[in-house]
DNA sequence: CGAGAAGTTGAAGCGTGTCAAATGCAGTGG
DNA sequence: CCACTGCATTTGACACGCTTCAACTTCTCG
């Protein structure tokens, strides 16, 4: 187990922001966060989340500064390492050197998945895909079960994730809700009919490559 | 230095398929190869290209079963290296090492850029960003120079790596033409007025971190 | 209770997809 | 050398998914 520094942040603020240079590796403990990216603009996109147990910047050290910037939705915790101490700890373990890079592959598997979802999918296929994939993540971190979920996200983060306007999300969430594919209670979501939603989805959960994975 | 077999392979052939188990690391050592991924009913999606210097599929080992494929644009040579020799190679030379989280991370960096891209540019301005990522990467590698490069790409490939139909391609490239920002001379493709280009493409080359790199 | 954020809905317009047909281009065989 | 074939490119007409704008409603929380 890595030690270092728990650090607790509110809801909804930046935690790094593109251009800073990263020093420390973070790890959340709970809640849920982002990463996005932006045009010049203003046009946001979120590139990836993270849920309880995931590595927000692995050896991103090694690159001079963050091209992206990370955001908190819930309340968080995050363990907090040097990068130094970080380097010590990952050169006396062989587990731990290849449970990162795991992490990394993951990571790249994750956003492949992702580039298919944005190219190829519609509105609807697409945010049938995000919901089967958190849920499936968050499943697999016992962080949900019978098919229900606790589901802090604003239509506005699914449309800057998946690339529709926020009317449209709303649009489509609707739709879900009438083919009785979702239902929102609240924060709790709950699918009851999650085959139907990860077929439509073209859900196949094999690019999270959950078999094994080490801590 | 690493050494292995080195193969020659025709243009237009898949290299490895979705499903199989990878059991070697591949070098690009010429040539244009792209990944892609691909739904059910047959929509392709190409989630990165291979240039000369770049490696195919770096430690992907560790994973059970690809969740992707490999295709040659161009006639391509490979360098293959056994996943074993690899290991041993790597565990060597801290210099290599570093180099392929490099690599890992520069394809992670790339990626989060094509989700950008894909979820919020228009076909224009993906297009444009597209040329502009590939012009810059060759250039890098010295096999492109005075903002002319060899395109082999066409214009399906185009479309599926921006989500766009080719149809549509057609026509943004028309626009681009119109607008003097390209010229296209069979498979020679240059850039009149590359500083135009990049700013309608909002091409910021940070995220390929161009900086150092090992090799 | 009030105020700001999030969600909902309708109408109109635009970007892109689809279909279909024509043109251009390169390799092959007669 | 030319006709033939197959693939890439080009163009027009039309359809549709999604965005935009604007107003309204419903939640959330101090």
């Amino acid at each position: 187990m890595i030690h270092g520094r728990v650090r607790t942040l509110p809801p909804r603020i930046d935690i790094v922001r593109e251009g800073e240079t990263p020093h420390i590796m973070r790890l959340m403990l709970s809640g849920w966060a982002y990463r996005y990216k932006q045009l010049p603009d203003g046009r946001r996109q979120i590139v990836g989340f993270f849920l309880p147990g995931d590595i927000c910047d692995l050896h991103l050290s090694i690159l001079e500064s963050m091209d992206h910037s990370l955001a908190s939705i819930t309340q968080i915790e995050l363990a907090e390492v040097e990068n130094d101490m970080f380097e010590a700890v990952i050169a006396t373990s062989p587990t731990l050197k290849s449970a990162f890079w795991w992490d990394n592959l993951i990571t790249i598997a994750t956003l492949r998945e992702w580039a298919l979802n944005l190219g190829q999918r519609t509105a609807l296929e697409r945010i049938a895909h995000l919901l089967c994939e958190l849920y499936t993540r968050l499943e697999k971190i016992g962080a949900a079960a019978n098919q229900q979920m606790e589901f802090p996200l604003t239509q506005m983060d699914l449309g800057e994730t998946c690339g529709v306007s926020t009317v449209h999300v709303n649009r489509v969430l609707k739709e879900l809700r009438l083919d009785n594919l979702i239902c929102l209670e609240g924060r709790l979501l709950s699918f009851p009919a999650m085959d139907r939603l990860k077929d439509l989805a073209a859900f196949d959960p094999r690019y999270l490559h959950l078999g094994s994975r080490g801590r």
